[in-house]
DNA sequence: CTTCTGACA
DNA sequence: TGTCAGAA
């Protein structure tokens, strides 16, 4: 066995790229143990543990020109600190992608519903939602992308949320769900419903008159107004139509 | 065939 | 960080 390994051993002993090594040692942080006479670094256990060193450091978002002053004059209690942050990072990536695993759950799982229907009316059972007012857009006024800039600051991960349409004493009340203080309840029980897939706004009026028609025709007891939902994170699956649910609570 | 340097996206 | 050319 030899003593030294070349540059490419190292890279792959350690999983790191050659390139990254030399980039290394212009950063003053890694240096071969000696160079041979055709220029070739040469790296010893001694650089071995160094780069583990390195490594570690880098894993914990410490900047490779910081990693100098790091190594030599970091105490005990600078670690201590630099893994509690590196802690606090690494729970927050992982409460990140729950979200993002839970938001992808929930688009398939709509998506599968959507197309085993045949955009009848039926009746499910909905859970409370809580609310809460973004804007609110004037009769017959529309959404538009101004409008939209206008209120910012928009609610968080906009199109990944249900976005609620409340009609109220003639405006739409545009709000999302939250889970803290809300501005409206939608309470737990039966829910009438109808998925709409719309090309143009109006057709989205003639489907609320239509459902107001349809409920008065089966003697429905209605317990709220009726709620538009829209989905846009479903429009993908559909030729960008937008994409709602109506909703009314009935008994 | 491997590595080095330097440059560049 | 990866890639590439030209040289040793």
């Amino acid at each position: 066995m030899k003593e030294h390994i070349t540059i490419s051993q190292l890279a792959q002993l350690m999983n790191v790229s050659v390139h990254q090594l030399r980039y290394f040692e212009e950063k003053g942080v890694l240096y071969p143990s000696h160079t041979e006479e055709n220029q070739y670094r040469m790296y010893g256990l001694h650089e071995i543990y160094q780069l583990s060193h390195i490594l570690l450091l880098r894993k914990l978002n410490v900047p490779v020109d910081q990693i100098q002053e790091c190594m030599t004059s970091y105490a005990a209690d600078d670690y201590n600190q630099l893994l509690e942050h590196s802690l606090q990072k690494v729970q927050a990536e992982i409460a990140n992608l729950k979200m993002h695993e839970q938001f992808i759950h929930k688009v398939l799982e709509e998506h599968n519903n959507r197309t085993q229907q045949d955009d009848e009316y039926q009746v499910k059972r909905l859970g409370p939602r809580h609310l809460k007012l973004w804007f609110a857009l004037e009769n017959g006024q529309e959404l538009t992308a101004g409008n939209l800039f206008e209120h910012r600051p928009a609610p968080p991960r906009l199109f990944e949320n249900d976005l609620h349409y409340l009609s109220d004493a003639g405006q739409a009340k545009l709000c999302y769900e939250t889970a803290d203080v809300a501005d409206y309840i939608l309470e737990e029980g039966n829910y009438l419903y109808k998925h709409l897939s719309v090309i143009e706004e109006p057709e989205i009026d003639y489907e609320i008159k239509q459902m107001e028609r349809y409920v008065a025709h089966h003697q429905y007891n209605c317990q709220s107004k009726i709620v538009l939902v829209e989905k846009s994170y479903l429009s993908m699956f559909d030729n960008n139509k937008l994409q709602y649910e109506i909703q009314v609570k009935v008994e």
